[in-house]
DNA sequence: TAACTAAATGTAAGCGCTTACATATCGATC
DNA sequence: GATCGATATGTAAGCGCTTACATTTAGTTA
């Protein structure tokens, strides 16, 4: 029905209110260096014509898009859509927009996604731990992008960061084990192949075991990715083995939930039979039955910092910076004493 | 240390190659306009010099953005961050980016998102549910932004949508609930004033009862905000009623969550002492004790549409389409035959 | 009132790409 | 070998803003 008459530009702005192109680019922009009355006039302007500004001609002109990208491995993973939820929270109120990417967990999609972001404007990135391709390194310097990296810390790394260590949180968590006197130990932990959390978490456990005297045997130990399901498989397969371990450390909240479900279903009481401990402390730990042992890891909290220390970073040179946060035991019902025998 | 060199321009690239800005430009965007050797060349020097384009010339030039905008309540949910990771994943194979923003569930902030992201260049938007400030509306038809609405369905709808009825896939679940003889009926539910989705079930299950021949007394309706907490103090003050109820319908899983808990907490029998339903079925539902009875969405499946009527709706006009989805009932433990009594 | 300063506004030069159109190149055909 | 069509490449005109710099205006002060 109607003639797609073309979208008002700022010079028609411009004339309608009668001043130049650059007033009403100052109106919008930088208003307080225009007159009141002017500025009002060229509002008004605006408003009759229902202008809005071009967004590729500003970046061109700006050379700023105001925005921020992320690439997490999946917002389906409740501790990475939460501390997202808050990197988007702080972003907006320092003037950001969020772009958002997921790898599921490969390295060769972060790689193209790290591309893809900076091609669509993207002023900083976050990214997920320290394991990745050295290439994006050297792409990121080039292209002269500020990147910061959550979920982990690592002195030595490459990127500022802000995270927690990994190996020695669940280590303070395993040594509480330990001190319950549990002697068979088992691990369920996510692939640690392309990812430096699961990684350390695997490290930790084998610390504070060596620190005991003791260890894992290999046969205790299972690698499996992510869900639910996928913890419990891998319970159902330790507790076949004999003898029964006492301790089953998982990798994450899902795995060891999982656990919990299959030792539901297996009728064997937790920690009576078996104790279980997780880690990320998700809102499922609280309310799984018997609530899960686990490590507290400030999500929300992250995010909202990772926002901060990136948007500086962005707006001017920082020195590197590697913030630690400390993350705290939560331990539950699912851990207790070892059994007898 | 290094003198900040310029990035390297589309021309030096020509330059290098020894051809033209027109060759290159096609060499990135339409390469088999190109031969085989001139493209060889080409991108050597792209490689060389570490090429990569800048993205407000290309936006300011192309009219494209190649980024798609979506606004969710919160990523917190996870019906949200599920539906949202399928929606990136899609969008990533059909070439958009993704950029995301958030309201808390409140207009005003929805409606500044919806600003924000327009002004950022998505070239189409993902929005939740119906209920918005009409000014939003005429904005983006103004700006001539293809919109598409998610997780509702209502043929009467100002946009195309992609969703399920709310209203009716709750009441299919209260019916199950009536034929199992309970008589007392509470519900707990989401703020319904700017939520059309809250509203919408509260809605279907006063239909279900009214069609039972029966209602809700209002003080054993209880509206509160999204929280496995909110649920657990809603659930202890309907418990607290004389008589109690014997059926509590919640309106989603999270709330359900929280009665569950709450449940054990008092000592309660569930479903013997009282029966509880949800709506949404989280990964929670069927790990929770005793498995949360639930109406089953298929978020993924909903973002991975949804993408893909977003793109076609940016590339070509569409007639307006509303896609149904339908909703399944998962009759799982917690809901069961009335008390006696 | 003239001279000067500060604030407001105007002028116009890009920003780095894409693409319509013009031109050159290469085979195939007669 | 000249002609023609198809394919590859080159030329150059914008795209709609921002901003450095130039100019005008308003406000002080002597």
């Amino acid at each position: 029905m109607s003639t797609t008459r073309p979208m008002p530009r700022l010079s028609d702005v411009a004339q309608r209110a009668g001043v130049s192109t650059a007033t009403v680019s100052r109106c919008l922009n930088t208003p307080d260096q225009v007159t009141d009355v002017t500025r009002a006039r060229v509002m008004d302007a605006v408003t009759e014509l229902g202008y809005s500004p071009n967004f590729g001609a500003r970046v061109m002109a700006a050379k700023r898009t105001h925005t921020i990208g992320a690439i997490i491995p999946t917002m389906e993973n409740a501790i990475f859509a939460r501390g997202l939820q808050a990197f988007q929270e702080e972003l907006r109120t320092l003037g950001y927009m969020l772009l958002v990417a997921s790898s599921s967990y490969r390295q060769d999609i972060e790689e193209e996604q790290v591309r893809a972001l900076v091609a669509r404007g993207a002023e900083g990135l976050l990214l997920i731990g320290h394991d990745r391709n050295p290439a994006v390194h050297g792409f990121l310097e080039r292209q002269d992008v500020p990147t910061l990296v959550a979920w982990a810390h690592d002195p030595q790394s490459h990127f500022p960061s802000i995270g927690f260590d990994n190996r020695i949180s669940i280590e303070v968590l395993v040594r509480e084990v330990v001190a319950l006197g549990h002697t068979r130990f088992a691990m369920i932990t996510a692939p640690t192949a392309e990812n430096d959390r699961a990684r350390g978490r695997f490290m930790g456990a084998v610390d504070a075991l060596k620190a005991a005297g003791t260890g894992f045997d290999p046969a205790y130990i299972i690698e499996t990715p992510y869900g639910i399901d996928r913890g419990a498989e891998a319970f159902r397969t330790l507790m076949g083995l004999s003898p029964r371990p006492t301790a089953i450390i998982c990798g994450n909240d899902v795995l060891a939930i999982g656990a919990l479900r299959c030792a539901r279903e297996m009728g064997l009481s937790v920690p009576g039979d078996v104790s279980i401990t997780g880690f990320d402390d998700i809102e499922l730990a609280q309310v799984a039955v018997p609530a899960l042992a686990t490590v507290h890891v400030p999500h929300r909290r992250m995010g909202r910092e990772a926002a901060q220390m990136l948007a500086a970073m962005i707006e001017e040179p920082q020195p590197m910076r590697r913030a630690q946060l400390e993350p705290q035991l939560r331990l539950r019902a699912s851990l207790g004493p070892a059994p007898r025998g």
